[in-house]
Formats: C-alpha cells, structure tokens, sequence
DNA sequence: GTTGAGCGTT
C-alpha cells in the first residue's frame, strides 16, 4: 500500500486536516500528534453501525479499520483528566479498572525445554494471551524454568491461577508474583521508572508507546544498557497514574513505578550512606543516581561482580 | 552438556 493521507480532525464536525499514512497504510500517532499535540488516538463514526468507533492503536501505531481507512473524517482522542477534570470522574474509572485489571502470572515449574510458543499454545485453551515470556539464563539462553503469562480477561486468570497445570509433562504453578503484591506509594513526579526494559526498545519507540497515555517530554535510556529507562510527562498525574502498573511494550511486560524509589532496602540505604557492607566507604557529595553508578563500579572492583551481569568482567 | 525451589537485570 502506498502512502495516503487521511483526514483528522478535532471535533466530528471541525474542519478536517490531511496526515500522511506510513507506505504500509499504517499512521503512527507521533504524526498525528504533531498536529493535533497531545493526541493519544483516534475514532470514527461507523457508516454502518453509526457508533463511534476506536482504531486499533498498538505500540504507537495505529492501524486501518478492516476497509481501509477510506474518506472518514477520524476524530482526535486525548488523554482522559485533559477533557474531563473532576476528580471524581477519574477516580471512579480507576477503581473500576483497579478492580478486574488482569496481572502478569508467573508460571512455576515450567520444564527446561517449553518455549514461549509452548505456553502460548497451552495457556491459549483458557482465553486469549497477551503476553508470555520465559526466563533464561543470558548467556546460555536456557531456561530458568519458570516464566510469565498474561491473560485480557480477568476470568481466564481466575480459572489459571486455581488449579496445576500439566505442561510438557511437568505440574506447573501459577501465582501471582511476588513482586506485584502490596501497593506502589503515591508519587508526585512526572518522571517514571521503566523496569524490565530489553535491550530492543528504543527511545523513540517508548516515547512511540507512553504518548497513548499523555504527553511525552523525555525518555532517558541509561548506556550502557541497564534494562530500565526514564520517561517523563507533561503531566504529573499521567505518571502517577502508570505507577504500579504492568505495560506491555513489544511483547515484554514492563514495570513502572516511581522514579525515585523509597528507601526500603538495606544495600540501597547503605549506598545512600555512602558505606558499603565490605567496608569501603565513599564520598556522599554525589548525586543520588551518580553514587548508585559509582557503587556499581566499586562492586566490581571488589569482587561483586561474579555474575557479569553487567559485561564488565571479560 | 548438570538442576527443580523460586520471583521479572533500579
């Protein structure tokens, strides 16, 4: 398909403007957004069922409807809090949401050989599967024998989660993960941690990603890659309203929380502190974010860095 | 090239 244009506009009735689609008949929101600011999608008023009509919007692409996007006039949708300001409005959405939002499911038990294929297919007999991923070894690429599902209906996730499962031949356990359990403290950053990131995601396509959600302003990808990144909103209540929340991004779950994280762990406060448990002590005129670096390094040099986690040791 | 309770590279 060639590149088109495709008329947008504000409002149903408004004047419409002309944005040019991607050669493969796709529009990327970033487009949209740079004329319509702020933008987070797209609907339509279907000629058939004359409803409105959301179009799919994955990773920051938008997609065609099953015609093509044809001579519809498309209607800009903002981030919701932008058009609708009473608290109680959003609260209410929220906790509706909070309420049957699916998590991700770590899956226990998983033998070394299952793929992520594997539990695709498996897990697909309960509802549909958003998401799978199997843990491995880095360098080896083995299974760690465990992994993670995630389902879109609340039910398939009940149904998972009460009973073992038979997988490859070996009983399996899913559960919620550890890591999901008790809540995230409020935050009143703009900036939010991006946990779990792959080596992949660029910083254009997370910016591609989190704009659905509100206005982007900056995403910081640390380099050497660290598997997490920095993104930072217009909007303080756009990230407070990510925080705790699992994203799909490229097929991975990733993990957002609070930029700057409380001070609940041991080695965090010892760093903090500029003390470190082996005894060696640093300077605590550092920024916190430079320190926590500069421990890295430290670590290494002192022998902390069997694992090479982090491509230092050769 | 191994293994079998766990918890996702701040």
């Amino acid at each position: 398909m060639a590149e088109m244009y495709i008329r947008i506009a504000e409002e149903e009735n408004e004047e419409p403007m002309e944005i040019p689609s991607e050669d493969d008949g796709t529009v990327l929101l970033s487009t949209v957004a740079a004329q319509f600011p702020g933008a987070c999608g797209l609907r339509y008023r279907s000629p058939v069922s004359q409803c409105m009509r959301g179009v799919r919007l994955v990773d920051g692409i938008l997609h065609a409807p099953e015609n093509g996007w044809g001579n519809l006039v498309y209607v800009v949708n903002y981030p919701k809090g932008r058009k609708m300001d009473e608290i109680d409005a959003s609260s209410a959405t929220k906790i509706k949401r909070g309420d049957q939002k699916t998590s991700d499911l770590i899956v226990l038990g998983l033998p070394w050989k299952t793929s992520e294929q594997d539990l695709k297919d498996y897990f697909s007999t309960f509802g549909e599967v958003i998401m799978v991923q199997v843990k491995r070894d880095v360098k080896t690429g083995n299974s760690k024998g465990f992994g993670f599902v995630r389902f879109t209906e609340w039910e398939s996730q009940g149904k998972v989660i009460s009973q073992r499962h038979m997988i490859d031949g070996r009983w399996c356990d899913c559960k919620l993960p550890n890591s999901k359990q008790g809540p995230d403290e409020p935050m009143r950053s703009r900036k939010v941690f991006v946990g779990r990131c792959t080596e992949d995601m660029t910083a254009d396509e997370l910016r591609q990603f989190f704009m659905q959600f509100g206005e982007v302003t900056d995403v910081f990808i640390p380099k050497p890659f660290r598997a997490f990144a920095f993104v930072t909103f217009a909007d303080d209540q756009v990230a407070a309203s990510l925080c705790g929340e699992d994203l799909i991004i490229k097929g991975i779950s990733v993990h957002i929380s609070n930029a700057e994280p409380k001070h609940n762990n041991t080695r965090q406060m010892m760093e903090r502190a500029g003390r470190f448990g082996n005894g060696v002590c640093i300077s605590s005129v550092f920024g916190k974010y430079f320190q926590r670096d500069l421990s890295r390094h430290v670590c290494l040099g002192v022998g902390m860095g069997e694992k090479g986690f982090w491509g230092q040791k050769k």
